[in-house]
DNA sequence: GTATTCATGTAAAAAGTTACATGATTAT
DNA sequence: ATAATCATGTAACTTTTTACATGAATAC
């Protein structure tokens, strides 16, 4: 149970489609919960049939028809109990860290490619974060309180990528043989 | 195809049964990549049967016979070939994100106590992390090399809880209400 | 005597991934 | 003309989670 929280969680924001969700995944929420297409609509679905979300359907000129979801109270508030509810830190699964547990086995030069490529990927991916902050986020204390709930999803954005920068350039020369 | 290499990886390590397998997901490279024990034993049964494992049946006194699974040369290639495959960064799926996300839907001191509930955790998780190191990996110039690969992903697991732990302390700044 | 450890599984449900499918519209 | 965007799905498959199950041995 956790896509359908992650949902909620987007619709709460704003209702929309099924396809501007699965948009809207591929942005903010989708940095700490990504989900394809299809699970998106599945999940609207079942959501829907539980009745924590409701759909109107919109006419569009020339266009297929498009669902509008809305979160409903009964939504609402399963959301707001789930927030409140303590449970455990998300365990991580990390490719990377089992690739380099096993490092070893490989030749370093090999090794230490695979890190640059993962290093150009997080360099990337604090850029997006960055300029995200500066366009939306940049007089903190004066955002309403919703958006300021949202900059500290960024936050968190922000500082994991700079912390798998640092631990690169760390084990870069940790590893490096004499 | 993920928990195959993870459990690849630590049999590379030293060979053992699945019992012992599973204790070490609850250690080293569970921190990384959990599974439950359920999971290990079916992929240790499937990894077998592909050749990847082999496995040596141990009778013991007044105890049920145990597996001493261990890596085959062809299950060594296909670890290696894995790790330098370059792969996108593995995909984060965090709660706390989710909820902090709509955090607002609940009142502040409800959230405070959860933000406290998780700094918790992760003050836990990286005195673990810290005394590993201590222990094991005082001297990290020293170390034979695979161990230090070992220890690069220990150093991923400090900077993530540091990481997080500097997080909740900002963003309870962030989010005080005036 | 009660709980924990050793040791291994089956079964079912939930969640996530990948492939295939359609069809109009708008931008290059 | 071709690619990308809008809009929504079905089907099959893999992976992960949760529950149920057994049975002896040892530690408290």
């Amino acid at each position: 149970m956790a896509l359908t929280h992650a949902i909620l969680a987007a619709l709460q924001e704003e209702p929309c489609s099924g396809y501007d969700l699965m948009k809207r995944f591929d942005g903010s929420v989708g940095f700490f919960w990504q989900a394809s297409h299809q699970q998106i609509y599945r999940e609207l679905s079942k959501l829907e049939d539980l009745g924590l979300l409701q759909s109107e359907a919109i006419r569009q000129a020339h266009r297929p028809d498009k669902k509008i979801y809305r979160v409903t109270d009964k939504g609402l508030n399963y959301l707001r109990q789930w927030i409140l509810e303590p449970g455990a830190a998300s365990p991580t699964r990390d490719e990377l860290l089992v690739k380099t547990f096993a490092g070893h086995l490989v030749d370093w030069p090999a090794f230490k490619a695979l890190l640059e490529q993962q290093r150009g990927q997080h360099l990337e991916r604090l850029a997006i974060y960055r300029r995200i902050e500066a366009t939306y986020f940049s007089d903190p204390q004066t955002l309403p309180r919703p958006y300021r709930f949202q900059y500290a999803t960024l936050r968190k954005g922000i500082r994991s990528e700079e912390s798998w920068l640092a631990w690169c350039e760390e084990i870069m020369t940790l590893l490096q043989p004499d």
